[in-house]
DNA sequence: CCGGACTACCTAGAGTCTCTAGGTAGTCGC
DNA sequence: GCGACTACCTAGAGACTCTAGGTAGTCCGG
C-alpha cells in the first residue's frame, strides 16, 4: 500500500487536485458547486475555470481518491454528479496537507528574505 | 508597461521560477549554485533537479528577468554562468511575493478545516 | 416569443512546465 | 584508471491548466 499522493512530492503540480480534494473533504460536491466554493472560501483568490475542474474530477475518480454518483434534480434541473473522498482520497488528503505546510514553510524561507 | 508575473495569477505554474527569483534577489548566484542553495535554504524540502533549473533560467532570460554572464574560473574550473535579477525581475518578484502570500492564504483556507 | 442569463455538464487542443536520463569536459584523490 | 565532483547542457515524455467552444434545459423581461 503505498502512499497516494496528489501532485509529486514538491507540490508543483496538481496543487488544484489538493485543493479539490481540501474542499471535498467538507461535504460532498459536485462540480459546479466546487468552482463557486472555491472562488467564496477564496474570497476569489483563487479561480478555476470549469476546464480545469471537470479534467481534475475525472483524474482524481480515475486515480481513486473520489468517488462520484449522479443525482437527478426535480423540476427538469440539470442534473449533477456529486463527489466524495474514497477512503484513499482521506489518505491522499492528509499526505497532501503535511506537503503544502512543508513547501509552504520551503517557500516562505526562500521569498521572505 | 504591464505587470510582469513569474506565473499566471494563480501560481498553478511556474512556481519555481519565481522561487529561483528568490534565490536571486539576495545575490548573484549561478546554475549549480542555485541548485545547492535552494536545498539548504530549504532543508531538503525542494530539490530542484537540474534539468528544472537550466531551462527554467534560460526562460526568465528569455522574458528578461534576469541577466547572465559568464565567468571564467581560475585553476581550469568549470566556468560559470551567474545571474542577477534586472529590474523587471525585482517588480516581478515583488509581484510574485503578493501572489504568494494571497495563493498561501486562499490555499490555507481550504486546506485548513 | 425571442434573447439573455443561469445552471450543469463536457471536450479538444494549445501551451507550459517538470523531470528523467542522458551527455560534455575538466579537476582531484587514490 | 576510476570514481567523485564541479558545471554546464538537451531531448523527449508526461502532466497539468486554460481557452474556447458545445449541449441542454429553465426562467425572466421586453
Amino acid at each position: 500500500m503505498s502512499e497516494q499522493r496528489v501532485a509529486g512530492p514538491q507540490l508543483s503540480r496538481g496543487e488544484f487536485g489538493l485543493l479539490i480534494l481540501g474542499l471535498l473533504g467538507r461535504r460532498e460536491m459536485y462540480g459546479y458547486e466546487i468552482v463557486a466554493e472555491m472562488r467564496r472560501s477564496t474570497e476569489g483568490a483563487i479561480e478555476l475555470p470549469e476546464g480545469t475542474v471537470y479534467p481534475a474530477l475525472r483524474r482524481l475518480e480515475r486515480d481513486g481518491l473520489i468517488g462520484g454518483r449522479w443525482l437527478e434534480m426535480a423540476g427538469g434541473a440539470p442534473r449533477r454528479r456529486y463527489y466524495r473522498l474514497t477512503q484513499q482520497g482521506e489518505k491522499a488528503l492528509a499526505l497532501g496537507r503535511e506537503d503544502w505546510l512543508r513547501f509552504k514553510c520551503a517557500a516562505d524561507a526562500v521569498l521572505d528574505s
